[in-house]
DNA sequence: TGGCTCTGTTATGCTTCATAACGAACACTA
DNA sequence: TAGTGTTCGTTATGAAGCATAACAGAGCCA
């Protein structure tokens, strides 16, 4: 029980093979998930599934809700990777490729996961309460600022011009500045209405995805659903202030 | 059985209880919806919430599915008689103040029903299967015709300019076309780049709406929010080519 | 009044979540 | 190598939900 190494934590044998089954068991939730079509997902399943009973699965989650936050913070950080290692695939000097990126990640994760999508940004699965101030709204905030850099780098790099909209409403000008001290402290003031425009981005972004997510957009062929994509992001990419491309 | 009047269909004293019985299941689902904040229902729930027992629901309707189904329609027809309602409010000849109040009526829908909400445009609920062809997508497209006359009505009034991106990719063009002869033959065509700029439209809206209701917004304070999507609003009157307000 | 339909009931079976009680494998110590 | 406590899995059990079956009373009509 103690740990007598000067090590951080040398992991013992057991809790090797622990850590190996919760994998196991988030994966096959995954994987049900998946093949279901749902966000639903029952122990029994899961436990069949893996050659278990289900009562053993409460071993390692006492809870289906504990299951749920776990996968929930997987999805995010699994969302937040997807997009930064995209966005940083385009050099810096290239703002709006980089949105660009970022905007096909979001929305490629999201067709090919509609279910962790919906698990994290849809309406919280039925009889779930997500643990307040927990680890899901870090997870959140981690996904989110993989946007934000790419604003703060392309202003670091002088690559941006004022949005389309200058005026910004005093209640989210204050807002702005909180949030800019509180979450970013060290990082250059991003101009507000900059900030303004960014969120517009992130909803408009948000919006298309969660359309054709969830089938609200398959009365349009796949390609002049892409072509309605790039339509968007380069309007996008205009109303904040990115330099276009060519045209 | 056979009806001999040359009415359409008196309702006898029977039809007539037996609508009413459906209704306030489907009202009494809807208030459990709302109070326990979760798409989520259960038969037994709503047979005790009225003084029955479970089984005698499945003389109206023979499944859960069947349930959801006739929700989800009336969740679109409220949707699209909320928004119709507040774009009529306006004047036809300024389509920006109508696309205020659509977007005003669509948000506030949301928030008042995050849980229908979620039903008709969110993440299929757990274990719901729509019917293929159904009542839902023609409730669907009904509802959404509403944001599309609004942009009609500009049109014909010579009220629409040129939107800000004027290219339309291929793909998109044909199905322009496609679409309109199906769903409005009788209307006059709508500029293709028009039709691009109302999707895109209608994703930045249900974008912001989206997060807002499920809470992904609550960060911000009320205030700020608004401010925001007033913003939006404009921004989005600015890309489709409607007149700007004063400034 | 007799007969039919409609509407509700109780009884039943299956499935799930969740807990309790128990047993076997493992790791560590003497 | 044998002993001991922890960990991990099992079966057994209970509560709740969906759904169906079988049955009983009320309404309607000849």
């Amino acid at each position: 029980m103690t740990v007598v190494s000067s090590e951080p934590h040398v992991p013992t044998r057991r809790e090797r093979t622990r850590a190996a089954t919760i994998e196991e068991i988030k994966q096959t939730a995954l994987r049900l998930m998946h093949d279901q079509g749902t966000t639903d997902l029952r122990f029994s399943d899961i436990a069949r599934e893996m050659g278990m009973t289900a009562p053993a699965l409460y071993r390692y989650f006492g809870d289906r809700d504990e299951l749920l936050t776990a996968m929930i913070v997987d999805a995010y950080d699994d969302l937040g990777d997807a997009v930064a290692e995209a966005r940083d695939r385009v050099p810096l000097d290239d703002p709006t490729g980089r949105l660009n990126a970022v905007g096909q990640a979001y929305r490629a994760w999201a067709r090919r996961e509609p279910q962790r999508f919906a698990l994290i940004l849809g309406m919280p699965v039925p009889g779930y309460a997500a643990p307040e101030e927990g680890p899901t709204t870090e997870a959140a905030q981690r996904a989110m600022a993989q946007l934000k850099s790419l604003f703060f780098d392309a202003a670091e790099l002088q690559l941006l011009q004022p949005p389309l909209l200058r005026e910004v409403a005093e209640p989210l000008r204050v807002c702005a500045q909180a949030e800019h001290d509180v979450m970013h402290p060290d990082e250059p003031v991003l101009p507000v209405e900059t900030f303004q425009a960014m969120l517009h981005c992130w909803a408009a972004l948000h919006g298309f995805t969660c359309l054709e997510a969830y089938g609200h957009l398959d009365w349009l062929p796949a390609e002049a659903r892409d072509s309605l994509f790039d339509a968007s992001i380069r309007l996008i990419a205009a109303t904040t202030g990115l330099p276009m491309p060519q045209a």
